[in-house]
DNA sequence: CTGATTTATCTTGCATACCAGTTAATGTGT
DNA sequence: ACACATTAACTGGTATGCAAGATAAATCAG
């Protein structure tokens, strides 16, 4: 299959080499000098592609918490190495998205229940901050923008569609954190938020709190147009808070997809 | 060594498989179970090693920003292969500590100037929700693990250790999240805080500054102490604010440093 | 039939090899 | 001298193979 010609290079040569180099090595590590900027490569790699999918399904519960996942497996299924493979599941062990087991097994990750409370705190934290920011900066096109997106999400609510809906959802709180000035802080309350996303699919349907949704978005925007950041972030912290009493309940029903790691009858409490 | 069987498995075995196999495979994915929960092994693994160097590395400015690093010389001088460097690498790409440039080369991430107020922003609306609920929850217990570890900075700012001091710092912080029984929240801060951290490394020596820093840590506790979430929180508030004015001249200063990507002339604002 | 032991076959961690693409020293033509 | 094509030596992305540990089926001892 292979001719293998014998590769020796890869080694150093040494000082005293017969051979005398035609080529001289290239300028090594000259100081700090950073990437060319000029041109920026799109990184479509296997690997990142692979992370990007199986990170989805995980996320919309295409596979359950506590699945078994080999590598071989689906580098197999993939029609890759296992190399991109491992690469993409060890981002995902990061997050806790996957737990490893060193020479044993890779499963998708369970819930670790305490990431639940903090979570919606942290994330109330933020996004209340998000929303005084926006409230003091908003243009007359902001507005524009926002009320657009909030008849768009009329429109999606009336057709039942939970998964658009979600993305929606999702883009109307990016839209604030845009509208700050502040779009790194909506990414990281994106990262903080993805243990809750699986709860919330897993415990309840969500079907027919769209409506509900679509108007605390609208009290939102209305005491943003208003200019009033104190009002806009209590209804933006009465839109996020909740949660808390369905945790007890959601995991004593599928105990086997939760990590318990706090008192259930305890839960951290909500200062705000 | 090992006398290694014939291994033409791996392949999978067709149905009408001559030789029937004595033992039967081992069951396969049988549906969600979830890891062996009772033993819990420890990761040690090379690439676990090899991320914390490189990172500590980074983030105490022994590497500085735009220094091209190579994944093979690292390997050599570790004396490891390029596959557990590779994942130590990509690790660090993608909190934004190394910059890689496809078939080209990795480089230690210059800081992103955009994420410098943005984090400055979320870290103080996170901190100032600990700090709240940590007046509401600490016991005479905590008050006194509080000021222990008050005294234990002021004994090292007398001694002008800034490594150490700054440890002592990230403890404290840390001690108010657990204390609001919120551990997570800090672990996010951190995270967070990185580029901040790495930002103030580059541009003030920050000696002299200890002793304020007590003094602010101390008025803190007070407060917290007296029971008054608010007033907490305004202290902390206080000891967060501020970077923002160094900014501009720190990176006019080492602009090779930095990744400008917002209008220094015009940072966001703080809103309160 | 029950419980301990063996063993085939899994798993992930790491090493190695190869590839395509980038880069910069070099050689060449003008 | 200077512009330009050449090309050796690098880069990171991927494929593959082996090793050590874990696990459950198969086997054996009682």
């Amino acid at each position: 299959m292979k001719p293998t010609p014998p590769k020796l290079s890869q080694v150093q040569v040494s000082p005293e080499d017969p051979r005398p180099r035609k080529r001289r090595n290239r300028a090594p590590n000259s100081g700090p000098t950073g990437p060319a900027h000029w041109l920026i490569r799109s990184n479509v790699s296997i690997g990142e592609r692979l992370y990007k999918k199986i990170r989805t399904s995980i996320i919309e519960l295409d596979l359950l918490p506590g699945t078994p996942i080999s590598e071989n497996a689906i580098a197999q299924l993939e029609g890759v190495s296992r190399t991109p493979v491992r690469e993409a599941i060890l981002r995902l062990a990061e997050e806790r998205l996957v737990e490893v087991v060193p020479q044993s097994g890779s499963y998708v990750g369970r819930i670790p229940v305490s990431a639940l409370p903090e979570a919606m705190l942290s994330r109330r934290a933020l996004e209340m901050m998000l929303i005084k920011t926006a409230t003091a900066r908003a243009t007359r096109d902001d507005w524009q923008q926002l009320e657009a997106h909030l008849a768009l999400q009329a429109d999606v609510a009336c057709m039942d569609d939970i998964a658009g809906f979600h993305h929606l959802d999702d883009e109307f709180h990016e839209l604030i954190g845009r509208i700050a000035g502040l779009p790194r802080v909506w990414e990281h309350v994106q990262e903080i938020k993805v243990q809750m996303d699986r709860f919330r699919r897993l415990t309840f349907a969500q079907a027919g709190r769209m409506d509900l949704v679509v108007r605390e978005h609208t009290t939102i925007v209305e005491e943003l147009k208003a200019g009033s950041q104190e009002r806009a972030a209590k209804e933006m912290a009465t839109h996020l808070t909740g949660l808390r009493s369905y945790i007890a309940k959601g995991v004593a029903q599928n105990p086997q997809y939760f990590i318990i790691d706090i008192d259930l009858d305890n839960l951290p409490e909500s200062v705000v």
